[in-house]
DNA sequence: TCTGGGGTCCTAGGACCC
DNA sequence: TCTGGGGTCCTAGGACCC
């Protein structure tokens, strides 16, 4: 059996714990920028509010209502979600992180224990410990550890599906664009096909759906029909590519300011590539224009590295080559960023002979780069090129304080 | 005025090789 | 008139996830 710990609400429920008198209030979190909803409290979900909604369109309808609002504070919430992990990891051994707000446990060793109590305790030990609400699903698959999740929502926060009949009555009532796997694409090709329900899909023939909807499929229905398919995954992978991307804070029609923000991105991207252990053979720069209105212009072009790096200079040179690519006058740019390509265990790295082996010094500067700003905070040290007023630089203007990480924003008790 | 950011996996089709 | 077949590698794009 295996169960799915998923923090309800979670960037809301972040900013609650530190200001406790929202708890019942509807509470939402904004998108970078401030631009649109992306999270929501159980209250604000009960007002209605059209999760896509741009946030100016609907700023009117939140004061209405008494909504609170916040920009996102990824900093808390990552900070947080290590709590919420940790907790976990000292409740069971085999913890599988799957996002910033859900976990995988493998409880296949606990044939001794009932474990929907043990659940129930789990849920209890994170809630006392960090103040985060879970839900918890148990199951034989992932894909239906996902289902009872989603009905635990709901109901008391703990759901256990292992007998036939269990599964059978959950999928019964289980609409398909809910299952794990099913996007909007797939959820149009089954309804045209009458097919509705997750038992309905479970039950298919499995040589369609590997036809039409790819071995993901396949595996899909076969956890459904509570067959494992997907591996279990303890250690974090690295990243095969690492996106630095945001929407700017204002138009940007200078080509000097894309330059900065994107030289800051690409700062970024290497301190994240480092943090990996890792070098990348590739960067993509790219750039474009609203999407919302005039014309698009949305240019992205791959420089190739002369050699596989994570040394900041190497990257921010290959930045500015590929916007000198690309740039073009007379657009409002509204967005932009690097993607790091060709990535690979910086050991087993391809020296070239005839280069000068600057590597080791240049290895150490990085290291006292990285140490400062792990020390001193995110952006004590940086590059010139990634400018001094940072015009780009996006909006938050409803963000809570770094409460866990930040010495001179600790919350102070009275 | 204002519409997020960061990922993974899979497939089809082209280029190329023998 | 008649123009193979099988394999690999790479890339773009689709679909999905949180």
């Amino acid at each position: 059996m295996f169960a799915l710990v998923d923090c309800n609400s979670f960037y809301a429920s972040c900013e609650r714990v530190f200001q406790p008198h929202l708890y019942g209030k509807p509470v939402v979190v904004l998108s970078n920028n401030d631009g649109m909803v992306v999270a929501k409290s159980k209250e604000a979900k009960a007002l209605g509010l059209d999760l896509g909604a741009p946030y100016f369109q609907i700023k009117e309808i939140l004061q209405e209502h008494s909504v609170y609002a916040f920009s996102s504070n990824y900093t808390l919430y990552g900070d947080m979600s290590q709590r919420v992990m940790n907790t976990l990891r000292e409740l069971t051994s085999d913890v599988e992180v799957y996002s910033i707000d859900e976990a995988f446990l493998d409880l296949r060793g606990f044939t001794h224990r009932d474990l929907l109590e043990y659940g129930k305790e789990i849920r209890a030990t994170v809630l006392q410990w960090t103040h985060i609400p879970v839900s918890i699903g148990i199951a034989p698959t992932k894909t239906l550890t996902k289902v009872a999740n989603k009905i635990g929502k709901k109901g008391d926060g703990v759901i256990k599906l292992d007998t036939l009949e269990s599964i059978d009555q959950a999928l019964s009532d289980f609409p398909i664009e809910d299952i794990w796997g099913i996007g909007r694409r797939r959820t149009e090709l089954l309804l045209r096909m009458g097919i509705r329900t997750a038992k309905q899909l479970r039950d298919m023939d499995i040589k369609w759906v590997r036809k039409r909807m790819t071995v993901t499929g396949e595996r899909m229905v076969r956890e459904l029909r509570g067959e494992p398919c997907y591996g279990w995954d303890e250690q974090p992978t690295s990243k095969k590519q690492i996106i630095c991307s945001r929407s700017f804070g204002k138009f940007l029609t200078e080509k000097k300011d894309i330059e900065e923000a994107l030289v800051f991105y690409a700062s970024r991207a290497a301190e994240r590539l480092r943090a990996q252990g890792s070098v990348a053979s590739d960067i993509m720069v790219f750039f474009e224009t609203s999407r919302f209105s005039g014309p698009l212009y949305a240019p992205a072009k791959v420089v190739h590295l002369p050699r596989e790096t994570n040394y900041t200079p190497d990257l921010i040179k290959a930045t500015l080559v590929g916007i000198q690519d690309c740039f073009r006058k007379g657009y409002k740019y509204r967005k932009g960023g690097v993607m790091l390509m060709g990535i690979h265990p910086a050991g087993e790295r391809q020296y070239d002979l005839l280069s000068e082996r600057n590597e080791p010094k240049q290895e150490a500067l990085m290291k006292t780069l990285d140490g400062l700003n792990k020390r001193y905070g995110a952006n004590s040290v940086f590059y010139a090129a990634t400018g001094i007023k940072q015009e780009w630089k996006m909006m938050r203007q409803l963000k809570s304080p770094h409460y866990t990480t930040s010495w001179s924003e600790l919350p102070v008790a009275v």
